[in-house]
DNA sequence: TGTAGATTGACAGCATACTGACAATCTTTG
DNA sequence: CAAAGATTGTCAGTATGCTGTCAATCTACA
């Protein structure tokens, strides 16, 4: 009597697996995400380090990592890229020569504020075809599920409290 | 009486969204994917292409991105790694020269039996945190909303149905 | 103080993902 | 049969994401 029985191998034992729903739902995601803001030439990488560096004015780039969970290595040409489209600026810190500090140019926070709308309408998009009770449901065990798993990624989630040497923490 | 609150611009917006949790989880199956693999040195993709390959031996390339929803550009440089590490074969179709079919090899059959159990524990420990309830809640939910946001992505799922003209369908 | 160790940003290299283009080839249709 | 149109695989280009390495710099400790 055996007590599991032996997965077969086919494909639809990979619809049916986690890895693969969340692979197929991101990919989704992101294209819902750039069909809404198309108007704008901003992938959602580039939109979460924005608002981070909005929200935590003269962050440097290892903590900004940290903020929105995003490798380091990666980051340096996602903000090159911000660079480029004048939307960030970088500054050398003062006290420590190897530091440069993110601020958000003009244009990077008036595209800020365009874009939210776009935003909101695909982040809705993504849940529209779940009844609003499943909506809820499902962002509630996602939440968990993401919190919960935090340590196994390369880069776990750091909000807060990598940012308390900045002396910004409320 | 505004019917909508204005979104403030802030991280913890985005920590919310649907698409930062869908791209988390993401980047956390995957780090949990290959830390469980990495004595196969097969990333997720490749593992759901031998599946996909080794369910409808002799499928072409183009017939394999609509049956594990992969882009075809992409999919051209996995099945060349795939064929590097001698997991597949390509042979040219007699009745159509621009097709290449694709086939699983000794050692490729041999590797996915051999990975299997791995899968398992990875695909399992994504959901660990989870109750056992909701775990299965979280699937069905997302199950549903993967499939009913087919059409949104560049490469819709297109199972069984993609493969009526090989004459395998059952 | 001096140096070992840690941190920071940059880089090289690999592997998805997407857009758009292309030649070769097959199919459809007049 | 010939031309128009569709399909297939491939490529160039851009953008994440990861591992690993490195020099410059800072910190901590002997």
């Amino acid at each position: 009597m055996p007590s599991k029985p032996a997965t077969p191998i086919t494909i639809d034992a990979v619809y049916a697996a986690p890895g693969y729903l969340f692979r197929r739902m991101q990919q989704i995601a992101v294209s819902i995400f750039m069909e809404e803001c198309k108007a704008f030439d901003l992938t959602p990488v580039q939109y979460a380090a924005l608002i981070a560096i909005h929200t935590h004015p003269g962050i440097d780039a290892t903590r900004l990592s940290a903020v929105i969970a995003f490798d380091r290595s990666t980051l340096g040409s996602v903000i090159e890229r911000l660079q480029a489209k004048a939307y960030v600026e970088r500054k050398p810190a003062p006290e420590d020569k190897r530091i440069k500090l993110l601020y958000l140019t003009k244009s990077g926070a008036a595209i800020l504020r365009e874009i939210i709308p776009a935003v909101e309408r695909a982040q809705a998009r993504m849940l529209e075809p779940l009844k609003p009770a499943d909506r809820k449901v499902l962002m509630g065990l996602m939440t968990q599920l993401v919190d919960l798993n935090n340590e196994a990624s390369r880069v776990p989630l750091r909000a807060e409290d990598a940012l308390e040497h900045l002396g910004k923490g409320g």
